[in-house]
DNA sequence: CAGCAGGTGCAAG
DNA sequence: CTTGCACCTGCT
């Protein structure tokens, strides 16, 4: 274990962690249940447990845990093992992408769950992230269990297929999912009914492991890649949004380009690290509005 | 009021 | 295989 651990009361705090700034990690577009509090800290939900993170100085400060917890659940779910410093440094080789990491300098990739990812890039498919966070928020305050409450908020626990498998359209639609309500209740039967294993899925190659997801009504390209990157650790998975293709033409390809071509050049360039580069290329364009 | 955001499904070339 | 259009919702 690299790094260094302090626990008071129901905090847990890791001194001088570098490549961690909760902005950058949860307003990557990677997640959409975290939300910035006055004092700037992150509370949000993973896993059935409400978190708040912080950053103090070069610490970081986990409040609302243990250390059980954030051993059995925090460390995977920040990926706190992985160096960042080597992912950046092959990166930077490249000098746009030095630049973009030189901006989002702390963003780390979540370990987030395959079922809640699922349903949560369904959902963001010809959406805005509001609308997601909200969408995904009234779903859990409907349909999943109460957990608690945290800085005067009760919180919810993304609901479990078995919960929505039986759900009307209707019922669904009052989530403001629009459209993607069939293709919700759609996968969660096909997931309760065992025709696809989602748990199983990040031990195929990436390759085959798309083609399985995108067997679920609402699935294409960019969500199973968004899916496999954000809960399978499969970081050589490529999503092409309209903000990548729009950075990956402004810089790269200097001319508009099929999504099948930005998709062959990003796996090309970035190869086992493309769902990195692509993380700081989006994070960058969009927060700056780059090839708008 | 129309226009826009911006992935996927579906039909047609 | 590639292209063009419809689609919920909410904000301009």
């Amino acid at each position: 274990m690299k790094y260094n651990l302090n626990t008071e009361g129901n905090k847990v705090i890791m001194k001088n962690l570098k490549h961690f700034e909760p902005k950058h990690v949860f307003e990557c577009g990677q997640c959409f249940r975290w939300e910035i509090e006055e004092d700037g800290s992150y509370t949000g939900v993973a896993y059935g447990k409400i978190l708040n993170v912080r950053k103090d100085g070069e610490d970081i400060v986990f409040s609302n845990t243990s250390l059980e917890d954030f051993e059995e659940i925090w460390i995977d779910y920040f990926d706190l093992n992985r160096d960042y410093g080597e992912i950046k440094n092959k990166l930077s080789k490249d000098p746009i992408l030095k630049e973009a990491i030189g901006f989002g300098h702390g963003i780390r990739i979540l370990k987030q769950d395959e079922w809640e990812m699922l349903i949560s890039f369904i959902i963001s498919a010809n959406n805005r992230i509001p609308m997601i966070k909200k969408a995904i928020g009234l779903l859990s305050e409907s349909y999943g269990e109460y957990i608690g409450e945290y800085n005067g908020r009760k919180y919810y626990s993304f609901p479990t297929a078995e919960s929505l498998k039986d759900k009307s359209i209707e019922e669904i639609e009052g989530c403001k999912v629009g459209f993607r309500a069939k293709y919700i209740l759609n996968s969660a039967n096909m997931v309760c009914n065992k025709e696809i294993y989602i748990y199983g899925l990040k031990d195929l190659s990436t390759e085959a492991s798309r083609n399985e997801l995108m067997k679920f009504a609402g699935v294409g390209p960019k969500v199973s890649d968004c899916i496999m990157l954000f809960s399978m650790n499969k970081y050589d998975a490529f999503p092409i949004d309209v903000w990548v293709k729009r950075v990956m033409e402004y810089f790269y390809l200097k001319e508009d380009t099929s999504l099948k071509k930005i998709q062959e050049y990003g796996r090309d360039k970035f190869g086992e690290y493309a769902g990195y580069a692509q993380q700081y290329l989006f994070y960058y364009a969009r927060e700056l509005g780059i090839g708008k």
